[in-house]
DNA sequence: ACGATGAATGAAAGCGTGTTCATTCTGAGC
DNA sequence: GCTCAGAATGAACACGCTTTCATTCATCGT
């Protein structure tokens, strides 16, 4: 219908097609708005006319008026990770459902986000922001977001700091606990008594979390506190360090690993570099349960952060708040469990 | 300074500050744009009451006027696919550099790309969209994004209808002649003559171009034509269909997988299920080098796919188009080459 | 057949910005 | 001390849309 050399270059407004369907402008906004009263023949002409126009209502002109900007601003560490890209792709899948366009954004590799960068997102008038505790302090969160939509990631045994600024924005609370139960309980049955806790960026307050709590779990059970391997999350540093670890430093029994990605760099050095055998000789527990962990090649036991649920539990806090804005905040509360596979017994 | 309290529900606006500051309003439009000519004290004085009271600029209403939004579509079938989440952390990074957000939107598994959802990214007026050759006709593309601006990733061998089209828009080309030549050279250098395809979803482009390349140059080398395994790039599939050729149908001595995860399947089904050795009785290679493909378990020998480059030369195009929206369709062209590991020899 | 009720309609206002354009201010040159 | 160029300033407009609000139209019960 429209080679090339006739298209129009600049995009189709409210009152063309107004024109074209000769009716009034306000007429052509009512037959987008589905709760709008309007004779539904003068819609049907409307949207008819609207698609040979080759018409879409301009989301900046609508979000001015309707203070709706149909954006959540998603703000991730590393968009290249297995887990934070899953997380990422069922979110964006939700969101779109509902309606919504994802606005990502992607902080430092040393986690640190930029204040500007907030500001910057601001201006975008995003009507919900995602947030992981990895990357923002809640005070500065408060600060430069200063509508209340932000959703915090963040974990219910933290200090005094976050707990006190909890009231500030809606949380997803992460309970970590049953599912560390679950993995210690399981490699002590296996005989594991010499543990190692492969650690995830120093600054990541998910790793500092999981760390607390995995070394609590162990000495609850009555085994020696277990030794630290400093990782960053990132395979080559776990493979790397774990070398270390059994070369230069103390070998152990059980590696209890921040997160699957580390897990799988331990995994390597122990069989490729370092002629032992797993589960036999080391246990290995990962953290996140993240696609790769089911390939043969690792078959990790590991503790699982189910997508779906977070997904579904982000989606009602967000909507929730949109419905209405000045509710006190809201928290919703996800588990962890333990899945079983072939790196422990 | 802002307690709870007494925050501010809704945003501060540039009337805000002007009358805060004792200045006009088109003070403070002219302070935060670097070209403006303003005194620079006033500027300094404006630029700090923002600060104070929280403001920046609203990206809608500036990009009303401008007719910049500063927004980037990007359309992708599985964000949660590692090459595409490397692609896109290293385009979201790129582009934030540059000033822009990333808007991103998701594609049916089908990797069908429903036109409702192209319609509504228009909406929010991105100054560029990228999109897969896998996801979208170009004719389409062409018709419901009437401004120059999307990039168009292809391959410049494909049939007609595409070739007819590319000067609707600005393309990235992948030139896969050189990677897989040296691919399938170093294969038959040690020994291997019955080849398998891997292919991946079979409505995909990539993958359709890949095995027309993969043909001719095994056809070239005077090599008996591939086998075909049907895969969907996904691990699972790959690892059962790979279980399948060699248990029902014929085996073969070289799988050229297109896409690395792809290749892990066909590689933990050959040693975990058939007790056969890669390299020793199958040579694998794949496509894309993603960073799985030098974990160690698996040792990737694949044809590489350079995200720099990449990124670069989409970064060109955008920068340039923006730079002069008139001028007639740009393209860039990126190369592959084998990366070298252990799975061949 | 007639008022009453609700649905459908269009004029006008407003959302928060950047950009003319005409005007005023500043300071250099002689 | 005066002229003149260039910088700095603010009033007004435009961007494309939704939403009041007052008005007209259609429908229904009696």
């Amino acid at each position: 219908m429209s080679d090339p050399a006739t298209r129009n270059r600049s995009r189709a407004t409210a009152d063309m097609v107004a024109r074209t369907a000769n009716v009034s402008r306000v007429a052509v906004s009512r037959a987008f708005n589905p709760h709008a009263s309007i004779k539904p023949e003068k819609r049907d002409l409307i949207l008819k006319v609207a698609q040979e126009l080759n018409y879409t209502p301009d989301m900046a002109a609508r979000s001015m008026v309707t203070g709706r900007s149909h954006l959540v601003g998603i703000i991730v560490p590393d968009v290249s990770g297995p887990w934070e890209s899953q997380e990422l792709d069922a979110m964006t899948t939700a969101l779109q459902a509902e309606g919504f366009a994802t606005l990502l954004f992607r902080t430092r590799d040393d986690l640190s986000l930029d204040e500007t960068l907030l500001t910057y997102m601001k201006g975008f008038n995003p009507d919900s922001v995602i947030a992981y505790a990895e990357n923002v302090r809640p005070t500065t969160l408060a600060r430069v977001l200063d509508r209340a939509v932000p959703i915090y990631i963040g974990y219910p045994d933290e200090e005094a700091a976050e707990a006190e600024a909890a009231p500030l924005f809606d949380r997803l609370d992460v309970l970590q606990r049953e599912g560390i139960e679950q993995a210690v309980a399981l490699m002590q049955g296996y005989g594991a008594r010499r543990f190692a806790f492969l650690a995830g960026k120093s600054n990541s307050l998910a790793t500092q979390s999981r760390e607390r709590m995995v070394r609590k779990v162990i000495a609850e059970r009555g085994l020696p506190p277990p030794l630290r391997i400093q990782g960053d999350y990132m395979y080559d540093t776990a493979y790397r360090e774990t070398l270390n670890q059994f070369r230069l430093g103390e070998p152990v029994d059980a590696i209890f690993a921040a997160n699957d990605v580390g897990a799988f760099g331990a995994i390597d050095a122990l069989r490729t570099e370092l002629g032992l055998r797993v589960p036999q000789d080391v246990k290995v527990v990962g953290f996140d349960d993240i696609h790769q962990s089911h390939w043969k090649s690792y078959s990790l036991t590991t503790v699982k952060l189910d997508l779906a649920e977070r997904t579904q539990a982000l989606l009602r806090l967000i909507l929730r708040r949109l419905k209405n804005p000045t509710s006190p905040s809201l928290t919703e509360t996800v588990s962890t469990r333990l899945v079983v596979r072939g790196t422990v017994g």
